[in-house]
DNA sequence: CCAATAGATGAGAAGCTTTTGCATTCAATC
DNA sequence: GATTGAATGCAAAAGCTTCTCATCTATTGG
C-alpha cells in the first residue's frame, strides 16, 4: 500500500503524505494543482496546510512518484507517475486534458536532439486546442 | 520601420513601445523575459516602468508581433514572431535555447488532434536536455 | 498650431502561486 | 517509553505579473 511507496522514497510515513498519496490515487482528475489537493484535503476534513501540500508534492516528484507539468495558465499540475511517458493535449475552452503517446514523435525528438547536440533529459509536448465535446461547446 | 508595425497593431506610437520593439529586434538573445527587457531598457537609460513592459509585451502578443512561451522555471519568455512556427530545445544546465521544426512531428500532432477530437489552436513542444557544448560542460 | 480626448504611462499597491522560517509535534529507533 | 532528527502548520516572505489611479501624451479636428 501507500506506506511502502513513501518509505521507499526515503520519507517518514506521516498522515499528510499518506492522505495526499491516497488522494492522488483515487482522484477523478489525473492532473491536479497543489491548490486542488489542498481543497480536497479540506473537503475530507484533513487539517493539512498548503505549505505541506507543496512540500509533499515536491518530495513526491523528487522521488519519482509524481510528475509536475507546467501548462499555460501559470500554475503547475501534478499527476501520479504511472511509469509510462505521455504527452498532453489541453482544451483551451474547458480545460479538459487528454494524454497520448506517439512513437514517431518520440523518435523524431531523439533524432533532433542528436543533431543539435543535446542529450535529452525530458520533454514536454503540449498541444492546445478546442475539443469538440458537447459539454465544452456549451461553455465556449 | 517599427512605427508602422505598432500602428498596424492598433496601438499608439509611443516611446516605450518603439524602444521595446527595437530592443527585441536587436537583441542577441531571441528569448527574453519581461525582466530582461526591463533591465535592457534601464541599461539604455530609458525610464520605462516594469508594468509598462508587461503591458506592452502583452499587447504585442495579442497583436501577433511576439510569442510568449512558458518554460519550466516558472516565468515567461517572449520572442519576436518571425512568422514561422518552431519548437524549442532547452539546455537544463546552461539555459541555452535552440529552435527546430520537424514536419513529421507537425503532421503527427495534427493526426493525434483529429483522432482525439481537438481542433488545434497552438502547441508547445519543449525538449529539455543537456547540451554537449564545451562552455556548458565547464559550467555543469 | 492649439484644444480636446481617448489612450498610455509610472509608481506603487495588490494578487497569485510557491517557498521559507520557526516553534511545535511526531515517527522512527533503541 | 525516552530520544532525536525529521515533518508540520502557520504566518511571513518571495517571486512574477496585474491592477489602480493620477498624470501625461499621441492623435484628431478645428
Amino acid at each position: 500500500m501507500e506506506d511502502q511507496e513513501i518509505r521507499n522514497a526515503g520519507l517518514k510515513v506521516t498522515a499528510p503524505r499518506v492522505k495526499i498519496l491516497e488522494l492522488l490515487e483515487n482522484s477523478q482528475q489525473r492532473h491536479v494543482s497543489a491548490e486542488d489537493v489542498y481543497r480536497m484535503l479540506l473537503a475530507a476534513d484533513q487539517d493539512i496546510g498548503l505549505a505541506t501540500v507543496y512540500r509533499v508534492l515536491t518530495q513526491f516528484e523528487e522521488a519519482g512518484l509524481v510528475e509536475k507539468h507546467h501548462f499555460e495558465d501559470g500554475h503547475s499540475v501534478f499527476e501520479l507517475d504511472k511509469g509510462k511517458h505521455h504527452d498532453h493535449i489541453v482544451c483551451v475552452t474547458c480545460g479538459r486534458v487528454k494524454e497520448f503517446v506517439d512513437e514517431t514523435i518520440e523518435e523524431r525528438q531523439q533524432k533532433i536532439a542528436d543533431e543539435l547536440g543535446f542529450q535529452i533529459s525530458e520533454h514536454d509536448l503540449v498541444i492546445y486546442g478546442k475539443c469538440l465535446d458537447d459539454e465544452c461547446d456549451r461553455k465556449g
